[in-house]
DNA sequence: GATGAATGAGTATTCATTCAT
DNA sequence: GATGAATGAATACTCATTCAT
């Protein structure tokens, strides 16, 4: 990376990046950074993103001045939550890359999956509408798909899978079920398993009467364009 | 029990105040509430329910205050929106109860109101989440509920649909079908079509390997109650 | 009624006073006129003077426009409600100026015009704070205050009142009494009585350590001008 | 029990959360404070209570959410500016109390807490409908009563004062004195100094004739009650 | 004349974001 | 760097008043 491409970096004052990696953080700021994220995951997840930031920095115990010194704006720091979480989300991939028949790493890594964003109404809300959060999202989602096109590429090897299956399919799938549980929260918050059974029985390839899939999944390039459309600006 | 006295029944007209069909509203008047309602769909398709009403009047061309006449609260504006809609979901259903292969009957079904909610993001965010609107829109489930029952009916009697699918599974997988083109609505708005052939495929009885549901589908009361714990947000 | 008679129609300059007392209105106007009226003193009386026209409107079963045509504005309303009301006052006060003793002619007119105003939210508000209202209000006082003048002099000229009372003390003390009313309506809505005995107590000239007033009463003119300076502009 | 324990009496000190005095705000957080409540207090004086918070904070040079920093509501805003006035009103019945004469202790309480009322429309509109305003409301005046009903009793004792006068009833008469000041402001605010005297010629003892009240005083309870009637209006 | 529909400025309150301390 | 104070546009809703039917 040259020092020209690192002039990309928006305000060009604070926290210039000496090109190379953004330095690290001071260790006092660094631990108001993860005070912050965890204050902000813990009230996005009881009462969704639409927490006011004061809130957030109250229950960080920080100042809001301080949530904007680490994160110039709500979308940011939503984001930012985002790209830690989703890290989660590529290590259960990378687990299920390892499980020894193929098809049952597949469907491991699609109930792990779900049984995160099921749970986590913010991070769920904010993969999904993405009304918050920005190229990140695109940019944490590129970095995961690879993985999922490897579970799904063993499992189509092995004969376990319906061929026509994209990669991309998996995210769909994977937020469809959870949307169940955001429907049905109270009453059924695992109603998400029944539709995954449903799915995966129509996933297996042997079946006689198969019916070809009426409409393209998305490429990973419209994966991406997606998001950028959903992004509604906020005050 | 006269037909006349039939209509006393109280969640099913409550519109008809006591004498007759209210008066009906002056012609200019008449014009400015369409023109309300065609604006609010518009703008609420476009960017959600939480447009405020003070950019429906200004798409609508009129003042918020005339808004209001014809709508005392926003919610009450939401609900006349969706309440005529939900009627073209019941006749969806209803229509679908004649066709003469019940398989395809239920199919038909799902894959109109499928189409439905997909073109519409305030139709089903309210449906889904119900953030707005009031008791028409508990009362309009009530209504769709037993004629998407017998849809399920009939297919089991059939033999062509798993006897374990509950009819409240429906309205989940409608949901859930139509979440994924939220999702994906620049990229492909009829994406939903390909998660629906997954999940009719799923939903045969007759395959081998047929793998039973681990949870159960929601009571016709939970769904209910379901709907009553999202209601009250709204100042 | 000629033709001519009956051009007094808007375009020609509305209601040009024939130079002479205002024309009567057309049966029907005068009734709704009256209905107006009635209604208005009913809400006026049950909410205070902040109701909407609207409700006033509605009370008396007609519509806004009428209410707006008979008083141009709801200040103008108001006014002729008490305009009307005041009658009444003025007619107490000529009965009494007809008691046998002058004293006790007094005091009934002030019991009763207590009364009148203890019972009625809208009159006393409207003469007390005269928030809505206009010069009518003045006018109609000056109609009273002779009469009532006449009843202070009786009774002072008979011995029985000091001879620093002024006419325009009255309605003061009126006022007085019954903003104790106001405060404990609930309570007790007779609670005036008592500090209309403690005033007529201090009231009385024979006796012995009589304190000077302080200050001198109104003169009849600033009791108009006092009129003026309130009427807060209402949108 | 010392003075210091007295302090744990419930209603006193509820502004007290939990270990010392709630930090003092920044200065110039302070100022802008000040500022509010002196703007407020100005505007509430000259147009009454129902000011607009965007008037108030026009007034006072800040944006409306500075005042909603410092006050998150009008009633909250209100009962700051009520409390520090009552304050001085209980002062004045404390200095009252240590009048050498138990009369002119009396009397100098009642002219001076007129003197406060008249001028302070806001205050006298809060204290009188407390119409805005929360719990502080009722507990002032519970502070204060007993502090009067110490005067009253004084004054009783000496033989100065009718036995047959209530505490409840000295409220009742400033209350009333003060509201013939809101009916002349500009053609003489002091006119309430008039009717004072009245009054207090009625409330001597020793006179030939005292007249006997012909309904009880507001028992202390029943002035709490009162209050609570008129508190519930706003949103 | 009567009706009631339309208007829009006004109300209390919230919250993302900026800025003085 | 951190803090929390200040800002003001935005939101749902009301109501006096005007105007088309």
């Amino acid at each position: 990376m040259t020092s020209e491409e690192a002039v990309g970096e928006p305000a060009a004052d604070d926290e210039v990046p000496a090109a190379g990696p953004p330095r690290p953080l001071r260790r006092d700021a660094e631990r108001n950074r993860q005070r912050i994220l965890e204050a902000a995951a813990e009230v996005f997840n009881e009462r969704g993103l639409e927490v006011s930031l004061d809130d957030v920095a109250r229950h960080a115990g920080v100042g809001v001045g301080t949530v904007y010194r680490r994160f110039p704006s709500k979308e940011d720091l939503v984001e930012a939550l985002f790209v830690a979480r989703i890290e989660s989300v590529a290590a259960l991939a990378e687990q299920a890359g390892q499980a020894a028949d193929p098809w049952s790493g597949l469907v491991s890594f699609m109930t792990e999956a779900a049984e995160m964003l099921a749970g986590d109404v913010g991070l769920r809300q904010l993969l999904m509408f993405a009304t918050y959060g920005r190229d990140g999202v695109a940019y944490a989602r590129r970095r995961n798909l690879p993985l999922v096109a490897r579970l799904v590429k063993r499992a189509q090897d092995s004969g376990q899978l319906r061929l026509d299956l994209q990669p991309t399919d998996i995210p769909f799938i994977i937020f469809m079920l959870t949307d169940s549980t955001q429907f049905a929260r109270e009453a059924s918050p695992e109603i998400w398993r029944r539709y995954l059974t449903m799915l995966l029985d129509g996933l297996r390839p042997e079946r006689v009467g198969i019916t070809p899939f009426p409409v393209p999944a998305l490429l990973p390039e419209q994966m991406e364009m997606t998001m950028r459309h959903r992004t509604t600006r906020h005050r």
